[in-house]
DNA sequence: CGACTCGTACGATAGTCATCGTAGTACGTC
DNA sequence: GACGTACTACGATGACTATCGTACGAGTCG
């Protein structure tokens, strides 16, 4: 196939106007989470689930990556048997201007700080 | 009593070097936590506990308010009868840089959009 | 079709949490 | 000392959640 064709099931997500300050602070406020955000923040999006190793079991990601997009967090869609992900920075930047690049920021931070001791 | 005299009872705070990014972001998740924190960055600090009027109660509160000290995000300190609560911004900008902003613009946003539909 | 990969659904479990009510402690004032 | 105020401690409870394992569905490739 030239073109990758989207699947057919499609999975809920809400709408622009319906991402809740509060879902999002609580979705990037765990450690699988936080970190699956920062990965498709820095390859760019439009990552599948099965390239993150996180050191838990494919149903535990199923669940981290279902509380993302719930929250509005990210996008996913299926292609094929994988399914993408992507972050909504659009969407995200323009409900909360500099939100997500603050966190993304204070978490380098905090990596880089712990690390360097 | 001309100085109020802080009382002996400490309550004890993470360091800054303790405070970490997911118990802030967590400690912010809850919308009475938020609230709690819009209304301290709002009226200035140094606000006593009692002088929120939050639809839950006093232990409810009180619970709260520990998690928000706990996280960093708050220090609290007795004054007589009082606990007086102010916000850690210096510390929380010094690690976190832009964070606190970003989530008080980002409620702030969110409630107009919410209350102007 | 059959085998394989990717991800889901479901049930279980152990842990955390927001909430409450009651009883109690610390402090200031009379 | 006695009273009132401000907040806490403790126990309970119902809800949610992070985690797992197993069994299943959807799609691709031989």
């Amino acid at each position: 196939m030239t073109a990758p064709a989207v699947s057919s099931r499609d999975l809920p997500h809400p709408g622009r106007e319906e991402i809740r300050l509060e879902a999002v602070l609580h979705a990037l406020s765990d450690r699988m989470r936080l970190r699956i955000v920062r990965e498709l923040a820095a390859d760019g999006d439009e990552l599948s689930c099965s390239q993150f190793d996180l050191p838990v079991t494919k149903s535990t990601t199923t669940h981290h990556f279902r509380v993302l997009r719930e929250a509005g967090v990210v996008r996913q869609v299926y292609r094929g048997t994988a399914k993408m992900n992507g972050l909504r920075k659009d969407d995200l930047d323009d409900l909360f201007p500099g939100l997500l690049d603050a966190v993304l920021d204070s978490a380098a931070r905090e990596s880089r700080r712990l690390r360097d001791g």
